[in-house]
RNA sequence: GCGGAUAUGGUGGAACUGGUAGACACAACAGACUUAAAAUCUGUUGGGCUUUAUGCCCGUGCCGGUUCGAUUCCGGCUAUCCGCACCA
């Protein structure tokens, strides 16, 4: 080994600093973020709020795909605080939930303790990566001190009603239609008649005239109750025995199974909490538009909330009732043959007793993604149609959902696919509307069909291969509808709609896909909900505001109880704790429950559901704002301080598709709620979304096909190949590309990496690795490039030639010098943060290869590259003489950002290319004032310009200054 | 089926508003240093042609279009990935 060497070599130094510099900023908080409330808080200063996803505690640790995210917005972070940003990066656990439960479950062990454990894991982990977290904000989601506050909101969700007609400006300018409102508000209009009830027991102002019922006295509490956000219903749920617990539509996936542990999933009906987040569909939808949001994940948004324009019409039974179906195709009015409802519908029951109850049950077990032959049965009821005032058979239809729009369908199966097969099926008649074009008829013609398709259409549309579903012109002569006869579709759509309105027999309506939250787990690891119910009248309280936290009571069996058996009732965990479950407390003035033993105390029994994971990650993202504070979720002076004047409070939000409708829907919609009632002063929670992509790894099978440990793996390259070898045995392993995970014996922890190669290498190389979205595959070998780039600066550093003195610097370095702070700088605002580091690359490289390069050089690629390598940084301020941090100035965290000046950056020589019909033929230099004309006289003086002109004749010649070139277009 | 995204050398990728395609790296090859190897340093490296040049042709998934000029814009395909999928 080389003895004489004055500072040791890169790779063996970075090893003892990195961790004493891991120490020391753990013991100073170095990132303490101060906030508006905080003595020495400097509100003058912008702000950014830059966040990562709120990760679960995973008992496995971080593989070296997590940090990929989590050193992004640390370098971003970081970026900013050197400009002068009050910047805000945290970074707790949401601790609750499925994830962290089942592990428990699965190591047999109390989540309490395995959380406890995985986050210490977790965090030390993190700390190891060096990134810039608050340590006081480190909060977890199954904190009582935490939870308080989730049990808090969900009150204030129950104590709130969704008034349809209030439109609103908020502060922003935004214009708003409808509002969350406390249900006090409601309690008055009821009483006052303001607000009065229509014959389906819907509830508006009384200037509406359907609404003439004044809802009495001793109804007004229930109908709060079934208005209120937070709702107990009876609902079809997904129920997965598996996990004995019930599921939101959003955690099934399209098979019919849980998202986690991929248990069947079965629909049963059950009485559940339920927050109505189809009040805020509109909103939801529309207000995508407010923020920077991926495309992809603002369609995914879109299409699940599916919002549908069309008319519900209504069909008039014998006994007078109606009869209502939703329907996107009123135009098709005319041709409806059949009404199909159903299963669950109440004609069904009522008409089809046991063939319905059969199918329903058919239904519900039926595979999700079995789409062949439906079940039907006739009703043996009929109805008349609203226009034709033809009698319309009912039938029941296992094709119909019950959940969406009124759980029933008008058939007409000239031009629907599902009731042409539906009408095949059962042999009902079809009868065309629309005239199909005359490709559509040659394409769908019967086979061998050989008379006039047009006549042939009129008179068998069930012959041809399909419904038509395109546009044309209304059939003329259809019986009762004659006065649409010959109009285009479109527009008999809107005569029609016009007509039933007028009939009172339909009107337009928009439907959603989107359907109602299912709140409730049955579950041990999650937020009590903070409800009792009267034992006596069976009546739901809130607890009064100072009985929060209501604490998951200690068990030692938490375990759900699950089956197999899909007819099995959820028990939930907390039911047997009945110590816990009966309580007594009296009612207050509030009508609210206070738990007392006092001698007037009723019975109440607890709620045994915990709410579901999601609903501490709907949060938390404010509580960073406020961590500590036990007065209020967040305080207002904090709120307004660090979500500022946009539509988004957090500037910058990253992490993975995977959570393009669960967690970023529902945070959105408790937001919004918040929003409305004034508690945050935001529209939408995050502003800008970024989705990191994937680090993907192979993993390597042996000849019998067992996963072998990446460990024991030796990769070669043979002929332009990647092989691999099994590092004891020596057997060729066949590669397999894909995700990493344990199971595939490929997970690589990022310590083990950063010991390999420094924690600095490994962030640069894994920012290196491509644009932040792109999702590539991890190979280790490549990060020697940027371990030997980060050695290059370090000798570079250590140069005892670097030039201190006050002297100029030659112009050419200093121009480098000033474009790598611009490339730099607005790469980085841009989230490209692979090209930062090229650009360093041709600096460092470009600075080594100088005779005495300029120390003031080296310290502004230094003070770039911290944010990428804040340990080496660190260090080289610390011990290298020349560097020195200004006084005050703890880390190189806090020192001023690089500026470039523009005027350093300008080329005194212009490289001109000259192209010829559009091809480069030559290029040459020339004074960067050169006019035009001088350019063109050159240009033509080229050899290879002459020969490419050939002496034919110059029809035009285009400038285009481009910033250090122009090119000179010669078209001949 | 519907919706979204992606496609550039052996590999990861760069090219910002239509203007030098392949920056920066990895790998490979050759050379220097070394007894040797590692490390380090230097050079070559999209394909082809010839007259070896300040040369020519081809080349950014495929076909076509707009333009003096297209990786970039437009139309039509193909492949891969992701999401949704009885939504009336």
């Amino acid at each position: 080994m080389d003895t004489d060497k004055k500072a040791p070599e890169y790779l063996e130094a970075a090893k003892i600093f990195e961790e004493k510099w891991r120490k020391n900023w753990e013991k100073e908080n170095l990132f303490k973020t101060l906030s508006p409330t905080d003595k020495n808080f400097d509100a003058a200063k912008p702000k950014k709020v830059i966040l990562d996803f709120f990760p679960y505690p995973s008992g496995y640790g971080l593989h070296i795909g997590h940090p990929l995210g989590y050193i992004a917005t640390d370098v971003i972070s970081r970026t900013y605080r050197m400009m002068g940003y009050n910047v805000l990066h945290s970074m707790g656990f949401d601790s609750f939930g499925l994830p962290a439960e089942q592990y428990a479950i699965q190591t047999n062990r109390h989540p309490r303790e395995t959380t406890a454990e995985n986050v210490a894991n977790i965090t030390r982990q993190l700390k190891f990566l060096g990134f810039d977290h608050d340590d006081d904000a480190r909060f977890l989601s199954s904190e009582p001190e935490y939870y308080k506050w989730t049990q808090w909101l969900f009150l204030k969700l129950y104590d709130s009603y969704f008034d349809e007609g209030e439109n609103w400006t908020d502060s922003l300018g935004n214009k708003v239609k409808g509002r969350a409102k406390p249900v006090a508000d409601l309690r008055k209009k009821l009483k006052d008649g303001e607000w009065r009830q229509n014959v389906l027991g819907e509830i508006a102002p009384k200037d509406d005239k359907k609404f003439t019922k004044i809802v009495p006295e001793d109804k007004i509490e229930e109908v709060i109750d079934a208005n209120r956000l937070a709702v107990l219903k009876n609902v079809d749920v997904n129920w997965c025995p598996g996990l004995g617990t019930v599921l939101a539509n959003e955690e099934v996936t399209a098979d019919g199974r849980s998202e986690r542990g991929n248990f069947p999933v079965y629909r049963k009906p059950l009485k559940q909490w339920v927050l109505r987040i189809t009040c805020y569909a509109d909103r939801l939808y529309d207000d995508l538009k407010l923020i920077d949001w991926p495309r992809g994940v603002v369609e995914i948004q879109r299409e699940w909330i599916g919002p549908s324009q069309g008319a519900l019409v209504s069909f008039i039974a014998e006994d007078g009732s109606k009869l209502n179906v939703f329907t996107t195709r009123p135009d098709t009015l005319p041709g409806v043959t059949f009404v199909a409802v159903a299963p669950e519908h109440p004609l069904a029951v009522k008409y089809a007793g046991e063939a319905a109850k059969k199918m329903v049950s058919l239904a519900r077990n039926r595979a999700y993604d079995d789409k062949s032959a439906h079940n039907g049965v006739f009703t043996g009821q009929y109805v008349m149609h609203p226009i034709t005032g033809a009698k319309i058979p009912v039938w029941v239809g296992d094709y119909v959902l019950s959940g969406y729009g009124e759980g029933a369908v008008m058939g007409v199966p000239a031009h629907d696919q599902r009731d042409f097969e539906f009408a095949h099926r059962f042999d009902i008649s079809i009868v065309p509307v629309i005239e199909p074009s005359q490709e559509w008829l040659k394409e769908n013609a019967p086979e061998g069909a050989s008379e006039d398709l047009n006549a042939l259409y009129l008179r068998d549309a069930g012959s041809f291969k399909a419904s038509y579903e395109g546009d044309g012109k209304i059939i003329a002569g259809l019986a009762g509808a004659e006065e649409f006869a010959s109009l285009p579709n479109r527009e008999a759509l809107k005569k029609i709609c016009e007509k039933l309105e007028a009939l009172d027999k339909g009107s337009t309506k928009k439907t959603y896909r989107l359907r109602d939250w299912l709140f409730s787990r049955q579950r041990y690891w999650g937020e009590p909900f903070p409800v009792v119910y009267d034992v006596e009248t069976g009546k739901t309280y809130a607890l009064e505001e100072d009985q929060l936290p209501v604490l998951l009571p200690e068990v030692t069996d938490f375990r759900p109880v699950t089956s197999d058996d899909k007819d099995a009732d959820p028990v939930t965990p907390l039911g047997r704790v009945t110590d816990w479950v009966k309580v007594k407390g009296i009612i207050t003035e509030n009508g609210k429950v206070k738990i007392t033993d006092a001698p007037n105390a009723k019975d109440f029994v607890r709620d045994t559901n915990t709410m579901p994971n999601w609903a501490g990650s709907c949060w938390y993202y404010l509580r960073y704002f406020d961590p500590n504070n036990d007065n209020a979720f967040v305080s207002k002076e904090a709120e307004q301080y660090w979500a500022g004047k946009q539509n988004g409070a957090i500037d910058l939000y990253v992490g993975g598709a995977e959570h393009a409708v669960l967690h970023l829907l529902y945070a959105r919609f408790w937001h919004k709620v918040f929003y409305d009632l004034g508690l945050v002063s935001t529209p939408e929670p995050f502003q800008k979304l970024f989705n990191q992509g994937m680090i993907t790894a192979d993993a390597f099978r042996d000849s019998r096909g067992f996963y072998v440990d990446v460990d024991l793996v030796e990769e070669k390259e043979e002929n332009g190949k990647r092989v691999a070898y099994h590092k004891e045995t020596g057997e060729k392993l066949s590669i397999d590309p894909g995700k990493m995970g344990k199971r595939y014996k490929n997970g690589i922890s990022p310590e083990d990496a950063a010991m390999r190669h420094s924690t600095d290498a490994l962030r640069c190389y894994m920012m290196f690795l491509g644009p932040l979205d792109s999702t590539s595959p991890w190979r280790e070998a490549p990060i020697v490039g940027t371990e030997r780039f980060l050695t290059s600066v370090w000798k570079l550093v250590h140069r005892d030639d670097l030039d201190t003195s006050d002297a100029p610097a030659d112009a050419e370095s200093e121009r480098l010098v000033h474009k790598t702070i611009e490339s730099v700088t607005k790469d980085i605002m841009a989230l490209h943060l692979n090209t930062p580091i090229s650009t360093m690359m041709i600096l460092a490289n470009a600075l080594s290869q100088q005779k005495n390069p300029k120390k003031e050089h080296v310290e502004i690629l230094i003070r770039l590259l911290s944010v990428y390598t804040p340990f080496m940084a660190e260090e080289i301020y610390d011990t290298v003489p020349s560097f020195t941090l200004p006084e005050g100035i703890k880390s190189v965290a806090f020192l001023p950002w690089p500026k470039w000046d523009e005027a350093k950056t300008a080329v005194t020589e212009m490289k001109i290319i000259v192209q010829i019909n559009g091809k480069k033929r030559a290029e040459f230099m020339m004074p960067a004032g050169a006019s035009d004309k001088e350019i063109e006289d050159e240009a033509l003086k080229q050899d290879a310009v002459i020969r490419h002109i050939d002496g034919k004749e110059i029809r035009r010649l285009i400038h285009i200054p481009q910033k250090e070139w122009k090119v000179l277009g010669i078209v001949v």
